[in-house]
DNA sequence: TTATATTTTCAATTTTTTCTGAAAATTAAA
DNA sequence: TTTAATTTTCAGAAAAAATTGAAAATATAA
């Protein structure tokens, strides 16, 4: 017999898990998950208490979140601490990592292989040719991996999911 | 004014640093990035000396690569040692990593949201709903999420490209 | 068989990452 | 002002992850 909380700290720590797998502080991930199920917005205060870790810790990566624009901090009239809330709406999600990962992972990714492409540029052995080949198509594999990126970080929706059902 | 074997380095670099950002070991993505780059496949005392690793390190991380699919053993005739080599295609390279991903990370997650529903199910309160109601959007969400890696892992270059080219 | 080459394992070590907790800084009220 | 509440920082501690290197296991040849 388990109580709402046990279930969601069960919810939280599998997220926590899954965020892991992709590259993710455990905790940030945490963290999200318990914004994502609690309604009203909360305080550093009770994320610590709620996932037991220190008040740097809940610190640092609260603000981390609100840096990849997963977690808004919301101003509550007559409160003088600060309370966060996340977006609640899975595609929205989805939306705003596509965006952060394209701007801080793809976008960087395409300028190193175009620094590569250009140091390998005047050389014509056949093995450079060749490295100079696989590069390249790295680097078309890249660049539709960042429009697709860029789309999603604009969509709607509505648009996703249409999408996605196109896919499959 | 820099050689070939420089600019690969170089390349081999960037590529551990991608990989690191999506939560794959760093020496896995390098070993990886220098299969792609090599023609032939080679064995695991160059891929030692070529990235400066030990012996047990770098025989973990080929035989993690292989355990993704990513990464084949080549029986050279003649030859006692173990060759190895990857897959240089882009496409064929993110369909195998979303079969994998989708085996290792979302049915699993998928299965986890099941067992907190199933917990949750019998509860009544206004709290135990809404938490209901957030479970079931994030696992329609995980299911779609499934779906397309699914369909991914199963697909052929052109249509990966045909699809992709849809979004955009 | 014995000798040799090669792969595999894994305890110990190193490196990296994460976390803590308390001091410093900031903000707002009194 | 001064005081109290709150946030931020960050050096050191702890934990986690990655790496080494050598011994054990395995495979092949002689």
């Amino acid at each position: 017999m388990s109580d709402l909380t046990d279930v969601q700290n069960k919810f939280i720590g599998h997220w926590g898990t899954l965020g892991s797998a992709w590259g993710v502080n455990k905790t940030m991930t945490q963290i999200h998950a318990l914004l994502m199920v609690t309604e009203d917005p909360i305080t550093t205060d009770e994320v610590m208490e709620r996932l037991s870790i220190s008040r740097g810790n809940a610190h640092s990566n609260l603000k981390e979140l609100v840096g990849w624009g997963i977690v808004k901090q919301v101003i509550v009239p007559g409160e003088r601490k600060d309370y966060y809330t996340a977006e609640k709406e899975p595609w929205k999600l989805l939306c705003t990592v596509a965006r952060e990962r394209k701007r801080r992972e793809i976008e960087p990714a395409i300028d190193a292989l175009d620094e590569c492409l250009a140091e390998v540029s005047g050389m014509k052995t056949k093995e450079a040719k060749q490295f100079k080949q696989q590069l390249t198509e790295l680097q078309e594999f890249l660049q539709l991996a960042d429009r697709v990126f860029s789309r999603l970080g604009k969509a709607e929706k509505s648009n996703v999911i249409k999408w996605l059902a196109k896919l499959i």
